[in-house]
DNA sequence: ACAGTTCTGTACCGAGCGGTACACAACAAG
DNA sequence: CTTGTTGTGTACCGCTCGGTACAGAACTGT
């Protein structure tokens, strides 16, 4: 059986697409049916119909923005060492952030750091997704210490910590209009950091 | 003369620190009327005869905001060395960020980062104001190099977005609930790589 | 006492919000 | 050609938004 009933007339990726330039331009709150149906090219029920709500198109959204937008960050974890998943990590963060076919800054704090009370279950969703980037960046590390590739005394926890404290600085530096060379200076900086924090014993303490 | 007419029934002051509380939990956008005069315990044209319009009021919070609740930012300027100034910046902001009795973060990043098309103003005055602060700290770093404390080739600019940085990756994190002890592990981590960047040479390149 | 001024509370405004009822159009199955 | 199913567009729902008109209360100055 293939399909019964009238076909979809747009596609559903395409337009969840759209639906995400809106979202990380003007955040969850900030953007109003009005400009979702507007950029996604459809009405109301049709969006309702293939979506479910507003929230649900966001948690959708979100989804595939952590799927296409985020690729960068799982195959930095790929890197052979801690200090080459940290560096992977920073610039292609940067980069992604600052991309000139993409709205600034990062669907994930752009969307609702804040939010209002009817809306906390968003915020504390995005907080939930940003924690779970943090948890799988600490558990390469920990497998580093395994590998003897960290210092058994390094803190897997506290270095993730860190480097995604940057990337969300960063994140809120580039949505403020930072150019990439700017963000690359940081990143920089923050890498050296890390090396030191990760690689010498006494750092963490 | 002192003041004809009714005498107002509410410190304007005191009403300022209630609806703070109201924009930094939940943004600008996210904080209705509603909210905001519940908090401050007075009625709606009240409110605006005391501050105008619900903008003039955030923007006048946010200038006590700047007042009281940054003074530490003020004073960490006037460390004698731009490595205390980095290390009392660092440190005072996470206990800022993480103050029991004040909502967790900072206005300034929870108040909008992102906004709607019509409240566009907003996000960019935000902006502004953070970049201000930045700026102030550049400036002083740039009077630490005339002072032979900072080398001739350190980038007083780039180090003090890095702060900025970090500072502001603190913020989301400290939103997001993190706790002051994990936030204390990511401000060491972030003044020994100011550090090393700042006073050996060949860092910033 | 009275006028002029300023603040307070109620009750309301138009506009936009997220979400939906309903009639109709486009398809598959029999 | 009919029947059942599903998407589309219009037109609408109740609600909340930021903001205000207005009447009365509380004060100062004469």
């Amino acid at each position: 059986m293939t399909q019964m009933g009238r076909p979809r007339e747009f596609d559903t990726d395409q337009a969840l697409d759209r639906a995400m330039e809106v979202f990380w331009r003007h955040g969850y709150e900030g953007a109003s049916l009005a400009d979702l149906t507007a950029a996604m090219g459809i009405n109301k029920p049709s969006l309702y119909a293939a979506y479910g709500s507003k929230e649900s198109l966001f948690r959708k959204v979100v989804a595939r923005y952590a799927d296409v937008e985020m690729a960068y960050a799982r195959s930095a974890l790929d890197q052979p060492t801690a200090r080459e998943v940290a560096a992977a990590l920073l610039r292609d963060n940067v980069v992604a952030l600052t991309r000139p076919d993409r709205p600034a800054g990062c669907l994930s704090v752009q969307g609702g750091t804040a939010c209002s009370t009817a809306n906390a279950a968003i915020s504390q969703f995005l907080a939930a997704s940003r924690q779970a980037g943090e948890q799988a960046i600490a558990a390469r590390f920990a497998r580093a210490v395994d590998e003897r590739d960290l210092p058994p005394d390094a803190d897997p926890t506290a270095l993730a910590r860190f480097l995604s404290v940057v990337t969300e600085g960063h994140a809120v530096h580039a949505a403020a209009g930072a150019h990439r060379g700017q963000l690359e200076q940081s990143a920089e900086i923050a890498l050296r950091a890390f090396t030191a924090a990760a690689y010498s014993v006494r750092a963490a303490r």
